[in-house]
DNA sequence: ATAGATTGTTCCGCTTCCGCAACGAAATGT
DNA sequence: ACATTTCGTTGCGGAAGCGGAACAATCTAT
């Protein structure tokens, strides 16, 4: 486990990433957007709309816009639960993976030299 | 200075950082706001809209627009250059700094234990 | 003086997002 | 069978975002 970062580090990492990732023209995801698309690929699923309505505490209609987001960029993939034709698996794709696996590797490139 | 993050960890950390922001509620900014309002906290200034403009490699009524929301939100504040009465300088306020301190603090307590 | 360059803003049309209410589809309970 | 609950989506009005063109104000150069 890795040492903590401090107030300032936290916020010169932050702004790194946000500033390469304009820069990079990568496209630009609401906060929303974020969470539900680390969620999906951080945590062991079933991902849910409910899920992930109740964990960030929004409503679901802003979950279901945010999903129509994530997958028109074909970020996730809806898929309707065959045990419960109710519900709407969400699930990763090729290219959600490679967007991560780009934002992560330049936010790790930033975080070298933080100020002490 | 501190290690790098490696790639799992900054996503780790981002996540963390976005779910939080979000389930307490704060302004959900933009990436490109978070990118000019870190931008004026953290460098040096003067701070003007051309200079963010370059910075971030886009348009200058993007950031007048950004900044037109920082300084709604009263996290930013536009000053005439009494210099160059054509320039705006962008000042930090109270508010701003608030939010920034808050940010800075839960995201510091979200690095602690991230994975190995 | 005056033409030209520079700064930031406003306007246009379009897209996206929000919360809230209403909805159809599917499962559950009696 | 039928009412109820739970799922995710859609519709609506309003707020905010975008790029690009046009703009007023200001400074600079000649």
């Amino acid at each position: 486990m890795t040492a903590p970062l401090t107030h300032s580090q936290i916020l010169v990492l932050w702004h790194r990433v946000c500033v390469e990732s304009i820069r990079r023209n990568l496209p630009e995801l609401t906060l929303r957007q974020f969470a539900m698309m680390l969620h999906i690929y951080l945590e062991p699923p079933p991902h849910t709309v409910r899920g992930l309505a109740s964990m960030l505490s929004i409503s679901k209609p802003a979950v279901t816009r945010a999903i129509d987001r994530l997958s028109g960029l074909d970020f996730v993939r809806r898929k309707v639960d065959e045990s419960d034709r109710r519900s709407i698996l969400l699930l990763r794709t090729v290219k959600g993976s490679v967007f991560l696996r780009e934002f992560g590797d330049f936010g790790s490139d930033l975080s070298k030299g933080l100020p002490e």
